[in-house]
RNA sequence: GCCGAUGUAGCUCAGAGGUAGAGCACUUCCUUGGUAAGGAAGAGGUCACGGGUUCAAUUCCCGUCAUUGGCUCCA
């Protein structure tokens, strides 16, 4: 007999032997059934495994994150199954579970894969799953598993075992097909009662662009058909999210092709909702005492040599301006820092004059490769808001709090609160691909997880994500359909001092090197807009927002008195427009709902004697009559509340 | 940049080897109305651009540009 002990703590004494499914069994035939996955005593394992000493059990079904990773790399196997089906001659290598669903890549040689296919591929997935093949996993020498795949021609397959030990390979059997897998299957293949093939996309083998490119197939899948309506139900109800389609139909932006790709055109609604952004931050700052520079939006050649910049991203970038008679090199600004540097640089510093902060708003241009263009999110040309503080190295830690502070504040005053803080570190075996002495990087380095930590940030570490010249904290916030971007970002940087040669006299009379913070609360106000958009799906908080109330006269006596409100309430700033077309109130609300507008005011023959208005909320319909007083009110201390609501 | 898909009216989209359609928006007229679409008429398109095949191409083929799903990249 052996001793299971179970995670609530529970100890169940079995027959050695047992498996993970007769654990499940011993509570109940019921959550048997629903069990998937489990782990012995951490480790990932078939739940037909045999148990052979005393150990810790954890079981999964598919509501657990373990229970969907074993449940989706099971319907990897399946894919792989069908793909070989359909496609004869295709080189299996990885198909691993993803955060939503799976993926497999193939080697499919001359043949493609296509959307088309989709049907038949799901048809086929089906076809074997309802066979209720059992998932088995098997022990195989090095020498057996490189034959099987050395005899089939798949190079993949054999790198992969290559780099495997004997003992740690294992192969999984279910049906008539094997697969490399180092294991953690579903009982069996009738399980999967749903599928849907989502999309197919290149992708380049050990993510390495200089090798070559395979197929890759994604798909989720579930165990009940309803599920999968459902998850698709929320991927269209995303898409109503999206920055792009609600940009266009709010009218916030749009592009151009002949202004060219990634050069968005802020529209008048747009650039008013930026510029407010932009002041609500201009405000933080002027009381953070950060001093505001402007530059120009090129710079010479020398100063992104001198910066580093144009070794690094020279020949990927816009190439140079030059001038009609004397052919001087200017460059297009990809980054604002080398200007403030040389502002830095325009009177002599001491110790006492530290640290500096200099913002500015500035617009940069980089050649972003034509397949990473996307929206608002990745573009040619956009507004950082960036700042660079110049400390003495004993400031940098208590810098770097204040800018997580005010980081911190400008995302709770726009209800980010889902965000990771990301350390990007310098990738130790990968050196060369940064400046700066080893000393300096550590240095940075720990100043950055020293603050990240005495902040209590949720954060994640990446190992060679630094920029070159300095480790980052970023912060990361998904959008509607469940990517990544990073938004606000904070930077330490030894290097660009010293390149650019920035001193300041101490109290002991020496000259010495202050240290520089870049950081970016929005980060850019393109990206940032575009997710703050998918964030309240178009619904801006009031004090951002285009248009914050709709008057809507019930006929066109009177648009007057319409207008005269409107004239009252921008005594009060609060901005709006009056609908003086010739349509039904019905209409006007409906238009007024539709796009968005957070009050609306109906006008008609009672409002235009008295000095009352009937007033309506976005969403939730009639709220009743105010004066207009009461009515501004109203809107002031929502806009008060939202400002002020994190201000510490 | 690479692999796949897409490009038809301002917007959302149908269509087919024989010269282009709907809804919304727009213009004009009627209607002057009370909490999510009042009615009528009209105007609007080199079917992304450039080649090729064909008696005939918006439709088929090739290229370019743009958009898009991924991959790679991201100061």
């Amino acid at each position: 007999m052996i001793k299971v002990t179970l995670p609530d703590g529970a100890v169940k004494e079995l027959p050695k032997g047992s498996s993970a499914m007769d654990v499940a069994k011993s509570i109940s035939e019921g959550f048997a059934r629903n069990v998937i996955s489990a782990k012995v005593n951490d480790k990932t394992v078939e739940v037909t495994t045999p148990i052979t000493t005393d150990a810790n059990v954890t079981l999964y079904t598919f509501d657990n994150e373990e229970g969907k990773k074993a449940f989706w790399h099971s319907s990897a196997h399946i894919l792989a199954q069908a793909l070989e089906k359909l496609y004869p001659g295709i080189k299996l290598t990885i198909g691993p579970a993803i955060e939503n669903g799976f993926y497999y890549d193939v080697d499919s040689g001359e043949q493609t894969i296509r959307e088309e296919d989709f049907k038949k591929i799901e048809d086929k997935f089906l076809e074997l799953a309802r066979e209720k093949a059992d998932f088995s996993l098997r022990e195989v020498s090095k020498a057996d598993a490189l034959a099987k795949y050395k005899a089939e021609g798949n190079e993949y397959k054999v790198e992969l075992i290559e780099n495997l030990n004997d003992g740690e390979i294992t192969f999984c059997d279910h049906s008539d097909f094997t697969d490399l897998c180092r294991g953690g299957h579903i009982p069996n293949t009738g399980i999967v009662k749903a599928v849907k093939i989502m999309n197919v996309a290149g992708a380049y083998w050990r993510a390495d662009q200089t090798k070559n490119q395979l197929v890759r197939v994604y798909g989720i899948s579930f165990p009940k058909q309803k599920m999968l309506t459902e998850y698709l139900e929320l991927l269209e109800l995303a898409k109503q999210r999206d920055h792009r389609k609600l940009g266009k139909e709010l009218e916030l932006f749009t592009f151009s092709e002949k202004v060219g790709q990634g050069l968005p055109l802020w529209l008048p609604k747009g650039a008013m909702l930026r510029e407010r952004l932009e002041n609500f931050l201009k405000k933080a700052q002027v009381k953070a005492g950060y001093l505001p520079v402007i530059t120009p939006h090129i710079g010479h050649k020398d100063l992104y040599v001198t910066s580093g910049h144009y070794e690094k991203y020279g020949a990927d970038s816009f190439q140079s301006i030059l001038t009609p008679h004397e052919g001087e090199e200017f460059l297009l600004k990809p980054m604002n820092c080398p200007h403030h540097c040389e502002i830095y640089k325009t009177s002599p510093k001491s110790y006492k004059d530290l640290p500096v902060r200099f913002a500015e708003f500035g617009t940069v241009y980089r050649y972003e490769q034509s397949g990473e263009l996307h929206g608002l999110t990745r573009v040619r040309g956009f507004t950082q808001d960036d700042a660079h503080l110049f400390c003495r190295p004993d400031q940098v830690e208590d810098e770097f709090m204040k800018v997580i502070d005010l980081v911190l504040y400008v995302f709770g005053a726009l209800g980010f609160e889902d965000f990771t803080a990301q350390i990007s570190l310098r990738d130790p075996d990968n050196k060369e691909k940064y400046i700066g002495s080893d000393e300096n990087w550590e240095k940075a380095e720990q100043a950055i997880i020293n603050t990240a930590n005495a902040k209590g940030l949720k954060t994640v570490v990446e190992t060679g994500e630094a920029a070159f010249y300095g480790p980052k904290l970023d912060f990361m916030v998904k959008d509607a359909l469940g990517r990544s971007w990073q938004l606000g970002t904070i930077q330490v940087d030894y290097n660009l001092p010293e390149r650019f040669e920035l001193e300041y006299k101490g109290s002991d009379n020496e000259m010495h090197r202050p240290v520089m913070i870049h950081r970016a609360p929005f980060g850019s106000m393109e990206r940032f807009v575009a997710v703050l958009i998918e964030h309240c799906g178009g619904n801006f908080p009031l004090w951002l927002t285009p248009d914050q109330v709709g008057i809507l006269p019930v006929s066109e006596k009177y648009n007057e008195n319409a207008q005269n409100i409107l004239k009252l309430l921008n005594n009060y700033d609060i901005r709006g427009f009056v609908d003086e077309r010739n349509e039904k109130v019905g209409r006007k609300i409906r238009d007024a709902e539709v796009s968005k507008v957070p009050f609306m005011l109906i006008i008609g023959e009672k409002e235009a004697e008295t000095n009352i208005v009937s007033v309506r909320k976005h969403g939730e319909g009639d709220i009743g009559e105010f004066s207009i007083e009461e009515f501004a009110n109203i809107i002031n201390n929502e806009v008060k509340k939202d400002l002020n609501s994190n201000n510490n």
